[in-house]
DNA sequence: GTAGTACTATACGGTACAGTACCACAAGGG
DNA sequence: CCCTTGTGGTACTGTACCGTATAGTACTAC
């Protein structure tokens, strides 16, 4: 069991400013989100929330930072889906659409947008959220390509750099259209379409003659 | 001819305020630009800014939305390394290689953060740009890919998807990097290996028989 | 109960900034 | 010569916001 229980008085007031400041930096963005909108969705008083968080950065840091933990369940999937494959290319497409309907969820892209847009000002936030967030679930899935190579359903001689292709052929479209327009809800069809044609392109470029037996 | 030159002192100070904008905001993004410092960056009053620019969120579409005339340049690069290719491989390496180059550059990385971080501020600039930079550019490269595909040195089906799987390819590791991290500057040696790696994944995943003919 | 601590409410200092007002000056055409 | 027009300089208004201070209230522990 973690520590987390006592619940005194001071640690539930300490979740509920970070859960106010995640949802108004989300929702405004950081020179968006006054202090005291921040104490008045916490029904906190302003004094409080400089009580727990010595100044506005130091709290939007923590709350940014924290977000990174969510990379677990990325983790976990890959594996669940990778780990003892037969049928690479229907495995390969439903993580696909995993990732996808992951990583374009509405509260995802607008983290993503604040930290884009604040890298100026936190440049170690940025990078901090880009070696945690996005590196660990490369590498993860590098480590996969690795093994699936080794068993002869992949050709990839640079794992890493296969897993970075493959999300590029994934993502790239739909996140630049989030991060651009402002379309935060892309329709389930549209993701299916993504992730299939990722998937082939994909197969096309590192797939080997194994793992097309089943076309 | 275009109507340009009376150069009036009129159009004169309007040019010089533009350019001061786009540099300042830029360098310190929309709201840490105030229109004191670009006032100040023109050698210009205050008051002359406003005559010319009705407030700030206008200039700074202004200036943004100016910018997408660079295209230009990216669409004849396309044109050029594609229309009368007989080695695919060399010539689409080189175009790669030219575009990764050319997006790279710290000032349109800035420029990307820019209306990227805006964009819930402003989502129709987010929007133009992404049609008349973004799409426009990949439209003709999608050209070139249907082209490519009659004389049957592509397989695309799909010429415009193609056009997105190999700009994904090739920019989605060097832009992600630098949006989050802020390193402006990849060496020239990184760059080549991304525009290497990403053509062949590419043409492994679009070539054909025809197109492999050298290797 | 009493001491100590966390909390609320509100007000304030200081600063930054968008946009406007006012006055002086220069240029150029009638 | 004057008058319009564009411009510079500067001061000003109104507002927003960070961070602090103060005065009083609830909860907790001994």
């Amino acid at each position: 069991m973690s520590v987390e229980p006592p619940s005194t008085r001071w640690s539930e007031k300490h979740r509920l400013i970070a859960e106010a400041a995640t949802v108004l930096f989300l929702r405004k963005g950081y020179p968006g989100t006054s202090m005291d909108d921040i104490a008045a969705e916490a029904a906190v008083s302003k004094q409080t929330v400089y009580k727990h968080f010595t100044d506005k950065d130091q709290l939007f840091a923590e709350i940014v930072l924290a977000t990174t933990d969510q990379v677990e369940g990325l983790v976990r999937m890959v594996g669940a889906a990778l780990e003892t494959t037969v049928d690479l290319r229907v495995d390969l497409g439903e993580l696909a659409r995993q990732f996808l309907t992951t990583l374009m969820r509405p509260e995802l892209l607008r983290l993503r947008r604040l930290v884009i847009s604040t890298a100026d000002q936190f440049p170690e936030i940025g990078r901090s959220w880009y070696e945690q967030g996005f590196e660990r679930a490369l590498d993860t899935l590098a480590r996969q390509f690795g093994l699936l190579s080794e068993r002869g359903l992949l050709c990839a001689e640079d794992p890493l750099l296969a897993a970075h292709h493959f999300v590029g052929l994934l993502l790239w479209i739909p996140i630049n259209r989030a991060m651009f327009t402002g379309d935060e809800t892309s329709s389930a069809k549209e993701l299916r379409a993504y992730a299939g044609a990722a998937t082939e392109a994909f197969l096309r470029a590192y797939g080997t003659r194994e793992s097309d037996e089943k076309r």
